[in-house]
DNA sequence: ATAAAAAATCGACCGTGGTCGCTTTTTTGT
DNA sequence: ACAAAAAAGCGACCACGGTCGATTTTTTAT
């Protein structure tokens, strides 16, 4: 038979992700070595490397499970039907509260995200694809209650919104921004920016 | 007197820098070694550290020198005059292709520039601020050309233009993009995007 | 000119992420 | 049932980034 070795291999996972979950939350990622994840997950530290490759591979894993919980909770409380900048508005505030619960967590997160490094693509790419489909819903969405343009790529309305949230989130990072509040402005702004266009053509009316 | 002091540490720091140069642009950023840096600049290593706070620091002073050079060569070649579109285009393309010449050279920057560490704040921002400055007088230009509303905060229009170029670089990281013609045609989707706006109200003509 | 204070320099040292070659466990083929 | 092959596990080891305490150089004050 062949179960064996899988099984084994789900189990040695198992711990390793259990360790991580543990002393990621408890001491931080950067507190963490990868010595004491071994350690703690009863495994030899090469072991771990049989599963990952590198520590920052871990701490996407380690994401995935927390923005799912994220998402799903997201999910919940958001009005589907609001009006298009409403639920982006909430979407990525969502999103900025969480990332930056801890400043760390945030910027590691966001760097393996945005710009990953060719061992870490993949992994990074499944959370981007979690953002850009729940982006896409909200869109389709909008699309169909005539909020949106119906001419456009549907990945590249995405990616322009993202745009506008990965560079709030930039700006948070360089310390141009104090307070949620200022964040939560200045998406407001972008968004609004984006919605009705930079160019003096197009501008008009704003209301109903 | 009191200037002996002060000349020795611009000579030290130019040693440490042209070490930097030197072996960054021959080796590359992660194959040198700080130990090496140090030997080569005829140093202690933790001298360096006195100059710089991280090896990362290093790394964006060398990008600083790079970068000027990059922009005066760009500002030659740029029409002042021709339209915004074009003008955003070769900014962002020239950068694109500075910053990716080498594959690691542009994601190390990549990401010390959009979220850098605190210890790199400084650094990382003299950077930005370049870059959004170089934006501004394009765009102030525009404005007073009629290419561009006049009603927006420009920091906020600079940085809506620079997350759409953020978000290719991105995209391009994560492999979505194989070759300089698909950044280029994708970069021109999402300028155009913003300039018509993504709201069904505005878009009309986009004839003279 | 000289001594005390301040600043800069140094390399030995530390903890860490990641690798290597060897050992143990599981699978496959007969 | 057994041997050979393959996979998974291991911890000693390495190279690197960064720190520390002691040492040297420069400045300041008298």
């Amino acid at each position: 038979m062949s179960g064996l070795r899988e099984i084994k291999k789900k189990k040695t996972r198992r711990a390793i992700m259990d360790a991580a979950i543990k002393l990621f939350s408890e001491k931080g990622f950067e507190n963490t070595s990868v010595d004491e994840l071994a350690k703690t997950a009863g495994v030899g530290k090469s072991t771990i490397y049989g599963y990952f490759h590198t520590k920052n591979e871990i701490f996407l894993a380690f994401c995935e499970d927390e923005i799912d919980f994220a998402f799903k909770e997201l999910a919940q409380k958001r009005d589907a039907d609001a009006p298009l900048k409403e639920q982006l508005l909430t979407l990525f505030m969502g999103q900025f509260r969480y990332v930056t619960k801890n400043y760390d967590f945030g910027r590691i997160l966001s760097r393996e995200m945005v710009f990953p490094k060719e061992l870490t693509i993949e992994k990074s790419n499944d959370l981007s694809e979690r953002y850009l489909s729940a982006l896409g819903e909200i869109l389709t969405r909008a699309i169909s209650r005539k909020e949106l343009r119906d001419d456009l790529e549907l990945l590249y309305v995405s990616g322009h919104f993202y745009a506008l949230y990965v560079i709030v989130l930039s700006a948070w990072y360089e310390r141009r921004f104090q307070n949620e509040q200022e964040i939560e402005q200045a998406l407001q702004k972008l968004l609004t920016q984006a919605m009705e266009g930079l160019s003096p053509k197009n501008r008009k009316q704003n209301m109903v």
